[in-house]
RNA sequence: GGCGACCUGGCGAAGUGGGAACGCAUCGGUCUGCAAAACCGACAUGAACCGGUUCGACUCCGGUGGUCGCCUCCA
């Protein structure tokens, strides 16, 4: 079985098939750049990054594109408000947003165009769509004409006809034209040349021009927030169909929202967590657990009492880990059958969930029924050594599937300081001396000093708490 | 007003026309000086509500109620 995806267009799960290339290529349309990206921002990429590891790790061979809007009307009005260079916000912005995502530990995208390093993809697209009929100058702007594009509603299942409150412009021919050049406005302080005089590009045309070059028209999967449905996905496929009467994408993929106490979030409502602050205080791998715990076109709920579970379901995870690799220290002859059947079926229904329209939230149950097959064998005896590797590797592998695996990094004791050791010390000592409330007051001292001790048959276990 | 989605235990969250995963929380037990971790056991005779189809529905169809999203910038 290989990977299906529900896609937007035909409602149903579609097969993910290689490009002509032989490589799937992937589209997310990416963060415009005015301020710090929040949390629900993190979803998408968090989604195709893990997306595009799946497909690797299982022998495919992706590119994934996620791109960033560097120009924009709200970069200018951020800029002014801050009473700097819109390209200094821009640049500004973009850097953080770098910084931000690279706290989640899942790579970069292969390619992260930037609108303003587009401008002759995006003109050269444009110059052909006015060349075909399908768009029109007026004054210094450039409309994309829908009525002449038939497919349009498609994606979104909308008549245009239905379409109410469209803004009618003073220059369109039609309301429901969309601009693809905006000339040049006082207060705007930066444009671009163009044969239709100095502008910007509009906001939906830098991803088609975007995506037909790093991917080339009719790639695999083409994808972000559902909110993006409409317009935007709907007027990127008008413009890319439209000039090259070929298909764009093939699969649409969509993630639903996140939301705080009911209702999306979202810039404009005001109610956002920056996803900086929410990894500072997490940790990047709580972060990935809290959104694979959840199906991508599932609304996610937001809350610290979310995030708890999720830091819950890591500390399970890393304390199978760290019991495997204490088990290592001292292995067993025998091999534990029932382990070696939950090994199997783990890796079953991992790739099944995962095939299923990226059933990450089955995967995970996965990993959790293997983590206590792991308890229940240590609980019983000591495998031996090499099933003992074998069963850390495709732990190790399956959570590295969803870009988990640092979870396995228990945290050796190693690194413990001397003073830490010290209150070990003197805590056994107190405990040999039955002073109980001594050693528990010293417990809590090493706790303090973010250590938790776990007393086991071969003395205490000093274990970081993170 | 138009279009669409969703409604599963205390909180989250999957799958499925015929045994309701998984995580967290809670309760009891084992272990421990006590804890922690781990293990064992308990925890929805029922899936918003009402009808229908079916031998059989949480799962399909229809209706009611509720929640939310899009139609305008939005991941």
């Amino acid at each position: 079985m290989t990977l299906r995806l529900h896609s937007t267009l035909t409602g149903q799960a579609e097969p993910v098939q290689p490009d002509a290339d032989g490589v799937i290529g992937i589209y997310a349309c990416g963060p415009t750049v005015y301020s710090r990206i929040h949390i629900g921002n993190a979803r998408p990429f968090v989604v195709f990054s893990v997306l595009k590891r799946y497909l690797e790790r299982r022998g495919h061979r992706a590119r994934l594109v996620i791109n960033v809007t560097d120009v924009n009307d709200k970069i200018y009005d951020a800029a002014r408000a801050e009473g700097i260079p819109s390209t200094d916000l821009a640049e500004r912005c973009t850097r953080q947003y770098i910084d931000d995502t690279d706290l989640l530990g899942l790579g970069r995208p292969d390619a992260e165009p930037l609108v303003t390093g587009c401008m002759d993809d995006i003109i050269a697209l444009i110059a052909d769509l006015v060349e075909r009929d399908l768009a029109y100058a007026a004054g210094g702007d450039v409309y994309f004409r829908v009525r002449a594009f038939p497919g349009y509603g498609r994606l979104s299942r909308r008549d245009p006809d239905d379409m109410v409150d469209t803004d009618p412009g003073d220059l369109k021919e039609d309301p429901l034209d969309f601009a693809l050049w905006k000339g040049v406005k006082e207060g705007e302080d930066v444009s671009w040349e163009s044969p239709w005089g100095p502008g910007r590009p509009g906001w939906h045309i830098e991803c088609s021009a975007m995506a037909e070059r790093e991917l080339g028209m009719g790639f695999s999967v083409h994808g972000g927030g559902i909110d993006l449905v409409f317009p935007h996905h709907e007027n990127e496929i008008a413009q890319s169909e439209g000039a090259h009467d070929a298909p764009f994408a093939r699969i649409w993929m969509h993630n639903e929202m996140l939301e705080l106490s009911d209702s999306k979030m979202s810039k404009s409502i005001g109610n956002i967590a920056l996803l900086a602050d929410v990894v500072q205080r997490w940790g990047a791998d709580v972060v990935i657990a809290y959104f694979m715990q959840s199906h991508y076109r599932s609304r996610l709920p937001f809350s610290d009492e979310r995030l708890q579970d999720a830091e819950a379901a890591c500390r399970r995870i890393r304390n199978a880990a760290r019991a495997l690799d204490k088990a290592l220290m001292d292995p067993g002859d025998s091999v534990d059958a029932a382990l070696a059947a939950a090994v199997v079926q783990a890796r079953t229904r991992f790739v099944d969930s995962m095939d299923d329209d990226f059933g990450t939230p089955g995967a995970m149950a996965a990993i959790f029924e293997l983590v206590r097959a792991i308890n229940q064998s240590l609980e019983r005896g000591r495998p031996a050594e090499g099933q003992l590797q074998e069963v850390r590797l495709e732990l190790s592998a399956l959570l590295d599937m969803l870009g988990l695996a640092r979870l396995m990094d228990a945290g050796a004791d190693d690194a413990v300081p001397d003073e830490v050791l010290d209150l070990v010390r003197r805590r056994e000592q107190a405990r040999a001396d039955r002073d109980f409330a001594g050693a528990d007051a010293l417990r809590d001292a090493i706790l303090a000093q973010g250590y938790e001790l776990r007393d086991g048959p071969d003395g205490p276990e000093v274990i970081p708490t993170p």
